[in-house]
RNA sequence: UCCGGCGUAGCGCAGUGGUAGCGCAGGUGACUGUUAAUCACUUGGUCGUAGGUUCGAAUCCUACCGCCGGAGCCA
């Protein structure tokens, strides 16, 4: 018998003798009572110990936050408690605690929160992330599984660079250099030649000296590669796995997403047929008087909002000077403090928009397609939308000039909506021995380590492809985070790859 | 690498040249239904570091360090 039951299951044990094992997470006292509040992994629950009960009393009151704790007590349905049941405490053993836990209730500095890290992990708002984190991850097994693709588990030491070599993390490996993974594709490729259908799932890394809200150096890519696969079945495929991924969330981590105030509905509207355009319409609509119209208008509206938030942030100000009861003065400091914080986020993206606008209008064919340009293309959609067809030097030596139009190549990028950027590229890949090797000689590419790659080309070669997607910025996008730094469990960043 | 912002108690912040402050956390006490409980009292400071200006510097100047955001680059 299991005489330990978990907080999600307690309303089937309810006027049940249970024990809980858990953590202390909270403390109210109120005389003769004392509401304890326990997580332990499955939820949180309120444990009400009365003074009647002296020896659990005496502990109870004693405990330091985050105590590790066993309960023992009955379960009761109470509308006075928070989620609707607690437990009415006949023992409370501590296992242990001490005092002095850094992380209190009220809020505290990204700095100190990520220095604490591994503290900051236990609170509702992480756990939450977590969860929905591993629930993108299962959906994206299951999703290629369910397709009949085989895992296949690449290297993380590499010889050279699949990409940009600007971006390897180097590793001394016995007196030889090599690279830490920032692809897994080239391997993929071989075993999509051995078992048709193949996917990837592991840690990358990049060493770019990126310091925004989108990027780490070390970050989780789940990469599928299919033989005879092109362009069109890429897209297809792209869509459906976005959109399954997305239905996993809604069905099972609606809780912890409303938890996380991320908007369910722009979730819901993601749906099959995605918007599916050109390089080259993307760069029309960059340039078009439309869009450039409809920017500027949204600049003027933005400024009139910033302008209205000072002159409110200015009435607070005033208010909060003449206000003479500290708990007022204490919430307009708190109403303050978000109206700046709020205040300083506009006022940057204000500062970089002129440029915005600008750079969209000279877009040129031929530029590659950055933050910027991104965010304003996935504004005119209410779903993810796959831009197709980048010119080719743009793009990585592998992938396939278009047969119709040799100035582009067969690739495709998802971008989020929100403005949460690109979360899947791919390509179909360059399948004759002849144009590869070609197209290394143009990037000045030394093609003897990529020899057992052109094998691949050598010994029965078939169109095919595959891409790869992001699970920070999936996760990032569908919890609706301001930041990817929440989405991984210990985050490497440039300047941060501590705790 | 460049641009901007910040650095004051354990944490979050106010303090624009004249005695170092507020809230939370911690401590003591009151309270039998709290929801970030409330109330009273209370402990806690090398104002990032170094130099400079000044009768006097948290406040002004210079350099450096650290953090945050953005650009470039990228997923």
């Amino acid at each position: 018998m299991n005489p330990y039951a978990h907080i999600r299951d307690l309303p089937a044990h309810a006027g049940e003798t249970v024990e809980l094992r858990g953590w202390l997470c909270g403390r109210r006292t109120s005389g003769k009572l004392i509401f304890a509040l326990v997580r332990d992994g499955t939820g949180v629950c309120q444990c009400v110990v009365e003074a009647k009960t002296p020896d659990a009393f005496a502990v109870a009151e004693r405990a330091p936050l985050e105590s590790s704790v066993i309960l023992r007590g009955v379960p009761r349905a109470d509308e006075r408690a928070p989620g609707g049941i607690e437990m009415h405490v006949a023992d409370f053993t501590v296992i242990q605690g001490r005092e002095g836990y850094p992380i209190a209730r009220k809020e505290h500095g990204v700095d100190f929160l990520m220095n604490h890290r591994h503290l900051w992990l236990r609170s509702l708002r992480q756990t939450a992330i977590l969860r929905v984190r591993h629930t993108l991850v299962a959906a994206a097994r299951r999703f290629f599984d369910e397709r009949g693709f085989t895992l296949v588990d690449t290297p993380i030491f590499q010889p050279g660079a699949a990409e940009g070599a600007g971006s390897l993390f180097p590793v001394e490996y016995f007196g030889e250099r090599v690279y830490l993974a920032q692809t897994g594709q080239l391997y993929l490729e071989a075993a999509a030649m051995a078992l048709g259908r193949v996917y990837c799932f592991g840690p990358t890394f990049r060493a770019e000296k990126s310091k925004t809200r989108r990027h780490l150096t070390e970050f989780w890519m789940v990469e599928p590669e299919i033989a005879f696969a092109e362009l069109p079945d890429l897209m297809d495929l792209a869509e459906a796995f976005v959109c399954q991924l997305v239905e996993a969330a809604l069905r099972e981590r609606r809780d912890d997403l409303q938890r996380l105030g991320r908007d369910l509905a722009a979730l819901e509207r993601v749906a099959p047929p995605f918007p599916r355009i050109t390089y080259t319409e993307a760069a029309e609509l960059l340039r078009s008087d439309a869009t450039h119209q409809r920017l500027v208008v949204e600049l003027e509206a933005d400024r009139a909002r910033l302008t209205d938030s000072m002159r409110r942030l200015a009435e607070l100000e005033a208010r909060r000077h003449s206000e003479t009861k500290a708990w007022r003065q204490d919430k307009l400091d708190d109403e303050i403090a978000a109206l700046r914080e709020e205040l300083r986020e506009l006022e940057t993206d204000l500062a970089n928009r002129p440029a915005h606008i600008e750079s969209a209008r000279r877009f040129q064919w031929g530029d590659d397609l950055g933050g910027d340009e991104e965010t304003i293309l996935t504004r005119q959609f209410d779903r993810p939308v796959i831009v197709t067809r980048y010119p080719r030097q743009c793009k990585a030596f592998y992938m396939k000039p278009a047969p119709d139009d040799p100035r582009v190549v067969l690739n495709l990028d998802v971008l989020a909506p929100e403005g949460y950027g690109e979360i899947i590229g791919g390509s179909q890949r360059e399948d004759d021995l002849d144009a590869l090797c070609a197209r290394m000689k143009e990037e000045g590419m030394d093609p003897e380590p990529y020899e057992w790659y052109l094998d691949l080309r050598r010994y029965g070669s078939v169109p095919h492809g595959g891409f790869g997607l992001g699970i920070e910025r999936t996760v990032a996008w569908i919890c609706g985070l301001r930041h990817i730094r929440e989405t991984i469990p210990f985050p490497r960043l440039i300047g941060r790859a501590t705790p």
